[in-house]
DNA sequence: TGAAATGTTGGGGCG
DNA sequence: ACGCCCCAACATTTC
């Protein structure tokens, strides 16, 4: 019996996945495994919103493979040892996986294909992530891009849309010794806070189909506007699938090819960033504890301000808008991405907090937390990173608030407390001289004029020490 | 994928 | 009717 093991990492769907589809066609007998091995990502291994989303993601992955007379074969162990004990003991030939990019992810998975290749196993590693491999864009002097647009436009005119590979209908597969339950690994949280999660959120291929055919339906026809209104739910909210591979960018393209419209390519161009963030990661491995650009190790970061950060972090700083979003993603784990741009300006900027402490928060907090997006993301408003906003762009929360969530709706949603005061006042409460004193809602936190000054001058001073 | 300061223009009130 | 001032409204510059 010709037997061949499909290692499932963050690719936990059936179609479109290109190893699994591979070694199904290729082989009598597949055994699908998933391997739980978490300190070999750090620094940055999963957070606890990403373990919650784990967990619940195998359990869809493993349903869906008994469907097909499979199973999923947990582990939780060193990788290499359990794949060779497991090859071993099945006396598997062939190995199948998809590829991942984090630095130490890459590192690991490079040592574990050559031990295997040379002990005479078949490695056969494929792309199920992303639109183009991080290393295939090049600029006209050869090296990686540093700038979205001419990155954007230079993938964009080698696009082909291919039609996705089908779920393979049964799968033939062999008994495992040694494997756990999915529960056995503990995924989810001691102290339950995760019931919203659980309303918002199906992980899961199924979820990630019904999420993209509700996007398309429904959202996507005034995207372009949509999606920068909080309130409304004008974004995809895919991130998180596509983190874990329950849905792939390709998927997502083949779907749009069709459509020419401008609010369709400017989805696409966010699927385009998110190639972009894969991309700088990897060219530049060290970007998740480093600046990119070095001048920016110059910079007078305030002294780390733990009270500050703490507030900030359970949405009480005071300032509106940026309440509205800290809650929202310690609610369910998630936040909207402009809400994302405006909190990180305030922690980075107003409060001048290492960016770093930004961004392991969210790497804690959130359910999409992607080290290539997060490292891009935090970088990117704090001005170190590749095409960053310039430091000086500053963003006000309170004129941010009034063009994106005028009424207040999705400022009201999260804070309950200014439920009662009036669209007028509503992203600056102080101003209000009836209501703001009665208000259980705490003054903020930093004046926004003077904390702007502030940060100014730091980066005048940064620029003085490296010019 | 900014905001604030500064500059310019043009209409209307008014002596 | 004219010049002057004020100040939106918009454009440009600066951070």
């Amino acid at each position: 019996m010709d037997t061949a093991i499909v290692w499932f990492r963050r690719d936990l769907r059936l179609q479109d996945n290109p190893a699994l589809d591979a070694a199904v066609r290729t082989h009598d007998r597949v055994i699908c495994i998933y391997i739980f091995a978490p300190d070999e990502e750090k620094p940055w291994q999963p957070g606890a919103a990403s373990l919650w989303w784990l967990h619940h993601s195998l359990k869809a992955l493993d349903a869906d493979l008994r469907r097909r007379g499979a199973k999923l074969e947990v582990f939780s162990a060193p990788t290499l040892p359990a794949l060779r004990r497991l090859i071993k003991s099945s006396k598997a030939g062939a190995i199948y996986w998809n590829r991942l990019y984090e630095p130490a992810i890459r590192k690991r998975d490079d040592k574990i294909q050559a031990d295997l290749e040379q002990h005479g196993i078949s490695v056969n590693v494929s792309n199920a992530a992303l639109l183009f491999e991080p290393w295939v864009p090049k600029t006209k002097q050869g090296g990686p891009f540093k700038v979205f647009t001419p990155f954007w436009r230079n993938v964009r005119e080698q696009w082909q849309p291919r039609p996705p590979l089908r779920a393979p209908g049964t799968i033939r597969s062999a008994r495992v010794s040694g494997s756990i339950s999915i529960d056995q690994l503990n995924l989810l949280p001691t102290i339950s806070w995760d019931a919203a999660f659980l309303r918002h959120w199906t992980p899961g291929e199924r979820g990630a189909q019904r999420r993209v055919a509700a996007f398309l339906s429904r959202g996507l026809k005034s995207y372009k506007k949509g999606r920068d209104r909080p309130a409304e739910n004008g974004t995809s909210s895919l991130s998180p699938h596509l983190h874990f591979g329950e849905i792939g960018p390709r998927q997502i393209a083949w779907r749009l090819h069709t459509n020419r419209s401008t609010d369709a390519e400017f989805y696409l161009r966010e699927l385009g960033w998110r190639e972009f963030s894969h991309h700088l990661l990897h060219h530049f491995p060290k970007t998740p504890d480093h600046n990119l650009n070095v001048s920016f190790d110059k910079f007078p970061w305030a002294s780390r301000n733990a009270k500050g950060i703490r507030c900030w972090q359970r949405g009480k700083t005071g300032i509106p808008i940026v309440d509205a979003g800290m809650r929202q993603l310690w609610s369910i784990g998630w936040m909207h991405n402009r809400m994302r741009m405006l909190v990180a300006s305030l922690l980075t900027k107003n409060l001048r907090q290492h960016w770093l402490e930004g961004a392991r928060w969210f790497w804690d907090t959130l359910v999409d937390a992607d080290l290539a997006n997060n490292t891009q993301g935090w970088q990117w408003t704090a001005g170190s990173g590749a095409d960053a906003a310039p430091y000086f762009r500053i963003f006000n929360p309170v004129l941010q608030g009034k063009r994106f969530d005028p009424q207040g709706v999705y400022v009201k949603r999260w804070v309950p407390e200014l439920k009662r005061v009036p669209a007028k006042f509503i992203h600056s409460p102080w101003d209000d001289p009836k209501v703001s004193k009665r208000l259980a809602y705490p003054k903020p936190m930093i004046d926004l004029g003077e904390s702007r000054a502030e940060a100014l001058a730091a980066f005048k001073k940064m620029r003085n020490k490296s010019g």
